[in-house]
DNA sequence: GTCTATAGATCGATAGAC
DNA sequence: GTCTATCGATCTATAGAC
């Protein structure tokens, strides 16, 4: 077994999936080394602040992904309705149906809302405006664009929440489904 | 100041408040000690299993509020229509235009779900079958008033969550405007 | 860059005096 | 029924060897 050198990067989804998991104060530092597989010593190497940093590291590259895979579609994709189905795609598997939890919904909710309140705010912010965006440009009227946007991802950190507290994924799809017909154009 | 002889049930609402604020891991015993005023000598006398003890408790008067306040009268009031009003008003009021966080949602994103989970299964199967059965009264075709039952439910705390992450209570209360309407028999 | 060892604080939980 | 004192375990974080 050769003694790996670990890049900090490759770090952030093992992180990400420990926090989802266990919560930022379920996440202990034993955990989150017997996770990564590294020691406590080269956590704080990467990671001087702690799990602080971690979090905001894991925060910055969820936002990041979505950014890629879903906001800058939704903003400027030529065929806003194929960025609409897309996201409905791409969140349904990446929150594994409700299986998975939502780390910026779990967060906002915790009390380390107030410790990490920038970044949470700046990713639902942006996405919600980037779904205002895709809706108009597919037909919505501007006035009701932004609040049926809001209707949409609140609805989808709703069906996270109820689908994990009754165990039931078929929910989460179905409540997708629905907020995916609302979204299409009047 | 006379020594206080406490009542289990009263240290309920403030345990409640606490593992809101808090969390389960991260509402410590000092923590709680603190709020209620009480030495954990005491508080383990009430509650010989902990923390644990303590949160099935809570939630158990949890669901006994929703029961008498919003279950019931969904299920059973001679006023259909007034129950579904009465509840979104008593929803706004509860969780303080999202301000305050659902203790059974919160615990249902965490680690916790699998210690509580018939707990939190509970509470929201409850309401959505309450609110189905009165959405049925109300006109809805029975086919889609258990759909349309968990779209509010789950709408509800997504708003939440979404109010909470973008500092916003108006938009809690806008979305449960909208759920309101769709709420109305068509 | 990674490890072990450990500091110092806090954790949940218990014992015993009153 | 409430308190203080305290246990052992675990926590975050650091130090220093390699």
């Amino acid at each position: 077994m050769a003694r790996q050198v670990a890049q900090r990067d490759d770090l952030l989804p093992v992180l990400a999936e420990t926090f989802r998991e266990h919560g930022y104060e379920g996440a202990s530092l034993s955990l989150i080394a017997t996770a990564t597989g590294l020691g406590k010593g080269s956590l704080y190497h990467f990671f001087p602040g702690g799990k602080a940093e971690m979090v905001e590291a894991v925060l910055a590259e969820i936002e990041a992904w979505f950014e890629a895979r879903v906001f800058a579609p939704l903003r400027q994709d030529d065929d806003p309705a194929a960025a609409i189905a897309q996201m409905f795609g791409t969140v349904t598997d990446y929150f594994r149906s409700g299986r998975r939890v939502c780390l910026v919904g779990a967060l906002s909710l915790s009390d380390a809302r107030d410790r990490f309140g920038q970044a949470l705010r700046r990713y639902f912010a942006l996405w919600v405006e980037a779904l205002t965006e895709a809706l108009t440009r597919v037909g919505h009227p501007p006035e009701g664009a932004t609040a049926l946007s809001e209707d949409i991802v609140g609805g989808i950190q709703g069906a996270v929440v109820l689908a994990r507290a009754l165990d039931r994924p078929e929910t989460f799809e179905r409540i997708l489904v629905c907020l995916r017909e609302r979204a299409r154009a009047a």
